[in-house]
DNA sequence: TGCGAACCGTAACGTACGGTACGGCTTGCC
DNA sequence: GGCAAGCCGTACCGTACGTTACGGTTCGCA
């Protein structure tokens, strides 16, 4: 599911403290929500704010260092395009779908959009494309291949991965993230984002799935 | 498609001059985010800081007035639920989809929900709650006697409306609110909107819709 | 014409917070 | 041991902004 990658070094060289730090600001950043004070990050992860300015910059670059940490924490595992037949797609697709689901509803996740959000609508929106491109894009770069590769073997028939992909997202996604980011409650057990993700996965393979005789429903 | 509404008293007794007031900060809000000042909307609306706070109470009052007041001019169309054949169902569908994707492309849309996502993360999530109800609970509100009616006319198949009128929302929705939301370009020309609000209602149709017989694909 | 209410424009106040400076402490190295 | 570097804790500064106060003006009304 849930993986530490080696591979890609988006987090460029951080020390173990400085590692502590930005747990910390994640930590805050769940609690209290972008009105973190510097002072409150110093406080919460024991050092100075000189130290702070000196290893980040200024306070957005405190928050482009946690939300690249973070991305570079979590990533939603890949899964290799060797799924040939269709119960390996379909376990496939739904961990994808499982994977998903259980970061865009993590508490984490939650707050580093929003803060991004935020940042987004006022003037440089660097927060934003990171998130975006750690978040909805990476998963695209993931799912394609296997998408890809269910076309090839003649499971799955579309005319463009970009759109089935995105019809994937929509049907895992659905409404669940804007009400989040609003603040709805609702929580997602366990059970219930694995039933959502096998349910997704059916729709979408009677969306894209290649017709291949006649298939009972 | 969109219409002012009179029915639902939203805007309590607002006068002429506080309406141009709350209009005033939401093209500013659309303009500068989140961070825009009294005295910026004071300014911009011609009147004193004085009767922004005898009339609004304090910032955050002013930012809900607002967007009670955005939620009672933008509206997506009813549509009865007399639409019994298949094509004006379709219709309806595309036109509820595509309502929706203008809606929620707009600046004012996007700002406003910016400012509501900031504010769900801190503290007060006032503003998430009315946003939330006055777009994606509303829209359900709207839509599922459509689907309902859809069903008794045997139309459409579904066992529970809320998870067919989501399944929906994922389908016309899919990433675009995210993506707009964190600051992605991604301008929705007319054409681009009405061929994905047709799309989803396919799609949503080829999931939902009644298995009358062989239709072909 | 006189009066009071509402409102405009602006000045002023208090506070919160980003950013900087400085004294003292630990740690590793010569 | 002595020294330099890095860091902690804290005090400090400047500013931006929410909020309040006040004098001057317009407008409805008797």
């Amino acid at each position: 599911m849930l993986q530490a990658n080696a591979d890609i070094d988006n987090s460029q060289a951080l020390t173990e403290r400085q590692q502590a730090v930005l747990d910390a600001v994640l930590r805050l950043l769940v609690e209290e929500g972008d009105n973190l004070t510097m002072t409150a990050v110093a406080r919460r992860a024991s050092c100075s704010k000189e130290t702070l300015y000196k290893w980040f910059g200024d306070r957005d670059g405190l928050l482009t260092a946690t939300v690249q940490w973070q991305a570079s924490k979590v990533r939603v595992a890949a899964v290799d395009g060797r799924g040939l037949d269709l119960a390996s797609l379909t376990a496939s697709l739904e961990r994808f779908a499982s994977d998903w689901l259980k970061v865009i509803s993590s508490d984490t996740s939650i707050a580093l959009n929003r803060v991004a959000v935020s940042h987004a609508g006022s003037g440089k929106d660097n927060l934003g494309a990171v998130v975006l491109e750690n978040g909805r894009f990476a998963l695209a770069k993931r799912l394609k291949p296997v998408l890809e590769a269910g076309k090839k073997a003649g499971l799955l028939d579309f005319a463009d991965a970009e759109t089935a992909f995105r019809s994937f997202f929509g049907l895992v996604g659905r409404d669940v993230q804007i009400r989040l980011l609003l603040g709805d409650r609702l929580e997602l057990t366990e059970a219930a984002i694995g039933g959502d993700a096998a349910r997704a996965t059916q729709q979408f393979l009677a969306l894209f799935g290649a017709k291949t005789g006649p298939q009972g429903h």
